[in-house]
DNA sequence: TAGTGGTCTAGACCACACA
DNA sequence: GTGTGGTCTAGACCACTAT
């Protein structure tokens, strides 16, 4: 598997910026100095430079050079459109999944209202940790109509539910409303993440539509705060897209 | 003033699909035919699609071509992009905006690394704070570049610095980034917010573009933690399933 | 003035889609 | 196979920042 030149620079500058090998408020080698490091063409170094500056963690300054930023925390485009799977790579960082729930229920009136269900269906309730660079930071409730995904399996819930849904079921997902707020932690959350001492943490309610316009998905992600970061591309459209 | 050339070519071709010049669901014509046509290199043909792409006007496909998805010619509500004044209108409360600071300023290091704006050119500071039911809850601080709004006063800050922007100067906005994040409480939040104790406040970041791409304004709104809530909704980006 | 990032060129080879 | 977009190269000139 070969991977692009640009890419793996990225992932390598990217790695030493965390190391710490590049401190934060410093200049980057210059783009002609990291080609002659690297090997490579300039502009296959500004591909690597540019993603590093849309991802956030430089900045370049004409004439200047290319500073490193002060990333401390996660980017988390929360849409139910990527997967904590992909963030995690992204991210470059060691990342688990715990599944601590994995069955299917009767839903209660609250998730029955959610997911807007008819009255016998049962939904699969999954609760899941996530935990990055060994804090459990991420408390994920998902909820799933059954008549969507007949079968979920603990294998699934710790690689990637969405990847299982998108390429395995072969559903295809449209578009998702999002809701986000802060909550008082509650006793779930002290049990299954480590919260450091925060008495808060930041909701985000994912409801996942299909491409018929049917809800199939109920997420309630609860993030600790000082890890929490949202990164979202705002274009504009006709409509708000009206909900069923 | 001399416009870089992808600039140019991104901007001609986005007028051409808003003229329906090319129709959505269609093919662009391809990299090669393109580069002859404008009598320019590959690549720069690459940076204008490619901008296109990022602002979701097309979409690349490789081995195939790029297709034009079917963005709103004439667009005008807004999403993802909604004004204080609107959301008190719709929550129907008694809201009140108080302007703290309005002035023209030069702008520091960090301002300009945001806004991405030349040396000496001008800047619109404006800090308010955003009342609701008798609670300060909101803190807007605004940085416009006054390239572009070249006046703004006291009153339309008190109304809504968006419909004087949109509908006076008729600037065509076209997306935005947003970040959020929580960050701890200032001094300057303390001084014009309600904070009733909490020591958190949601920080969201806006970045506004108009439709040649270029950043023209920069807020930061920092909201008390149990008054804040965001309402969002995402279409998918990639529709992996297009064209016959 | 020297060094930086920003743009642009004219090639090249590759992986993928399609007939 | 042909044609597409994706990557990469080795140059070039420009605008900007510093000294």
């Amino acid at each position: 598997m070969k991977e692009n030149k640009f890419l793996a620079i990225y992932n390598d500058l990217l790695l030493q910026i965390r190391k710490g090998a590049f401190q934060p408020n410093e200049k980057l080698p210059s783009e002609n100095e990291l080609s002659q490091q690297y090997r490579t063409s300039r502009e296959t170094i500004r591909k690597a430079l540019n993603l590093l500056s849309e991802h956030g963690y430089i900045q370049k300054i004409k004439g200047k050079g290319s500073i490193v930023l002060d990333v401390g925390k996660y980017d988390f485009p929360v849409s139910g459109l990527v997967s904590f799977k992909e963030l995690a790579q992204k991210m470059n960082k060691p990342a688990r999944t715990i599944v601590h729930e994995l069955e299917l229920i009767e839903p209660d009136e609250y998730i029955k209202r959610q997911l807007e269900t008819e009255n016998k269906e049962k939904v699969w309730k999954v609760i899941r940790a996530r935990e990055i660079e060994g804090e459990k930071i991420i408390l994920d409730k998902d909820f799933l109509c059954q008549k969507f995904v007949p079968i979920l399996t603990r294998d699934i819930c710790e690689n990637s539910i969405y990847e299982y849904v998108e390429n395995e079921l072969k559903l295809r997902i449209s578009f998702a409303k999002k809701e986000m707020f802060v909550d008082r932690v509650t006793a779930e959350d002290q049990k299954y993440l480590d919260l450091n001492g925060y008495e808060h943490v930041v909701v985000v309610k994912n409801f996942v539509y299909l491409e018929d316009a049917s809800l199939f998905q109920f997420t309630e992600s609860r993030h600790r705060l000082d890890k929490f970061r949202f990164v979202d591309f705002a274009r504009r459209t006709h409509q708000p897209h009206l909900l069923p």
